[in-house]
DNA sequence: CTACGAGTTGAAGCGCACTTCAAGTCAAGG
DNA sequence: CCTTGACTTGAAGTGCGCTTCAACTCGTAG
């Protein structure tokens, strides 16, 4: 049986994200022994999946979507499939800005109107990306 | 001159946009003709800069950074070859997922705990995106 | 006994990129 | 004159994924 902090750094997280995770609905809520968690070593398991499909893109309310109710492989199955096209239309996206930007490199325009010209128009992003 | 309603259809962004975009600096205030802005042809073309550095990843406090100061074109080669390498590494990180996804669309596990057991251990996402 | 560190709670705060709201203004059409 | 619809403003709200805070409790060490 582990306390929080102990699962929290054997998962790379913080308790507060335990907890938090807990409050939402994505950790069913553990033992308490005078108060305070005491996690089983399963949890840990848990907490791959659930960093493992969080760096697939997937969002906490998606995973708890695939945790709610059987069969749990056939949830999976659905949303990676999904994802997986997701991943692949970013994945080209990414590729096209990448030579937008190789291209870019050789900009020499003199202010962002000029450079504008040459850039397609097109409607709002569609991919949002946070680079830690 | 344009009105905002006909800049953000043309540019696939909503007035509210526009609007948050001059607030934030991105945008230099319009002349106004009783009250309501009139934008010049040319701030279509900066809105193609600024939606294609957000289709980047760019923040937009960064193409802030882009627009201030001269001479453009360094700063855009500067924070382009940055964010250059920035999209590599999540494109590598994506092609991993991408397996990884892959291999759990064969998932036959009755459980997260037991599916937890095969995915690799690892500390926290290191990308999060967002798909729209 | 006291101090300490790790835990507990609910509530509030943060950063980003906007959106929504209330209350008001404006020009054109009927 | 009145309505309509697009616009104006500042302030507040939203959603996500947490983190931080205040105030408290607990077991252990000295």
């Amino acid at each position: 049986m582990l306390t929080i902090g102990e699962v929290a750094r054997r998962a790379g997280l913080e308790s507060s994200a335990l907890r938090y995770y807990e409050r939402i609905g994505l950790l069913t809520a553990p033992e308490r022994v005078s108060g305070r968690r005491r996690y089983p070593e399963s949890v840990l398991a848990r907490l791959r999946v659930i960093t493992f499909a969080r760096g697939c893109g997937f969002s906490l309310a998606e995973i708890r979507q695939l945790f709610s109710g059987r069969p749990y492989s056939k949830r999976m199955r659905t949303l990676a499939a999904r994802k997986l096209t997701e991943l692949e239309q970013a994945i080209d996206r990414f590729r096209a800005m990448h030579e937008l930007l190789e291209s870019s490199l050789g900009c020499d325009c003199l202010s962002p109107e000029q450079c504008g010209q040459r850039l397609p128009a097109g409607p709002a992003p569609t991919a949002l990306i946070r680079f830690p």
